[in-house]
DNA sequence: CGCTTTTGACCTGCGC
DNA sequence: GCGCAGGTCAAAAGCG
């Protein structure tokens, strides 16, 4: 596995204290076959969603906004994933709900939030997804949001965006994260009773589109997936309210109030499902205690199932 | 009036 | 080939 990748998620800041911020809110779900034994009673079995695969992914130290804006820190993240799809991928493997499952304890802490990548989905992952996946990356690189559905060409796929996946806990299925978005569909999910909903960034030629669902499994949990990233900044008009100190503070290294919990009214939650087994080696189970403690809840694969692509945040070019 | 949301139709990919 | 599910389009309606 690469290296880089493992850096960088030491780079996490989950030694880092004062973020706990959302640590409080967030939940950690660390099991894996590694050590899954912690907290296992915890896992009420209750979420068939597979922990094992979500890593927490500390906002604060790479903020999904960051990541979206394809800028800052996202160098390191995008060296980190781009050498690391393959682990995704094979993370992904257990994405199928395998409750109790045999060698992958389920682990208690099933989080609130979630990422991964599509690429992710590549090879294992439920067969569908995955072979979707993958046809894509091939063709991938003819660059945009080729979304115009219906008029597009035979032969010709889609290309998929780099894909960020989280969950929140919030009551609004809509979260503002800063950038302004405009809904242009929305779909049952099978299996839920609750919609899907799909964004796209208003901003011209900003390729950014994302999803939201609510998880059928837990409604206070929300599962928001962001695909590509933003090619302009927050739109300044939103940097006095919630959204805008949300958007901004994520793109600052130094989270102000809003992620302390304390004004921002959602639970913002994190993580990077496929990081697992390369945390997995050494601090992680430093982290896992460090984290068991938080809640958690069951969380769903939905929207999840497929995310980040092989080349997660693309450099821009 | 301009922008956003709603919603049914349509397209595409995949499994059977 | 057919049906299903996910994703997108685009016209109509709603809103400020």
């Amino acid at each position: 596995m690469s290296e880089e990748f493992r850096e960088f998620y030491y780079h996490q800041p989950f030694h880092d204290d004062q973020r706990r911020v959302a640590a409080a809110a967030t939940n950690f779900p660390y099991s894996g076959s590694a050590h899954s034994s912690a907290n296992a009673s915890a896992d009420d079995s209750s979420s068939s969603l597979h922990p094992q695969y979500l890593q927490m992914f500390d906002p604060s130290y790479l903020s999904f906004t960051e990541f979206l804006h394809g800028s800052a820190d996202h160098n390191s993240f995008s060296t980190a994933f781009g050498s690391t799809s393959e682990a995704f991928s094979a993370l992904k493997e257990e994405e199928k709900p395998v409750v109790g499952g045999g060698e992958t304890p389920a682990t208690p802490n099933s989080s609130i939030s979630s990422a991964s990548t599509e690429a992710a989905a590549g090879d294992q992952e439920d067969s569908n997804k995955g072979k979707k996946e993958s046809q894509v990356k091939e063709t991938a690189e003819d660059g945009e949001d080729s979304s115009k559905g219906k008029a597009k060409k035979k032969g010709e796929k889609k290309e998929r965006q780099p894909r960020f996946a989280f969950m929140t806990k919030s009551e609004v299925d809509h979260l503002e994260d800063g950038y302004r978005w405009r809904k242009y569909g929305q779909k049952a999910v099978k299996n839920s009773p609750y919609p899907r909903s799909y964004y796209r960034c208003t901003t011209q030629k900003c390729p950014v589109k994302k999803r939201v669902e609510r998880s059928f499994q837990d409604p206070s949990v929300v599962i928001t997936t962001y695909e590509g990233q933003h090619n302009h900044h927050v739109p300044a008009t939103l940097r006095g309210n919630v959204a805008g100190m949300f958007a901004s503070s994520m793109l600052s290294p130094a989270p102000p109030l809003t992620l302390d919990g304390h004004s921002f009214p959602q639970e913002l939650l994190v993580q990077m499902p496929h990081l697992y087994s390369y945390v997995d080696g050494g601090s992680t189970s430093n982290l896992y205690h460090q984290q068991q403690q938080f809640q958690q809840f069951p969380v769903d694969y939905g929207l999840l199932q497929d995310i980040i692509p092989p080349g997660f945040p693309k450099q821009e070019p």
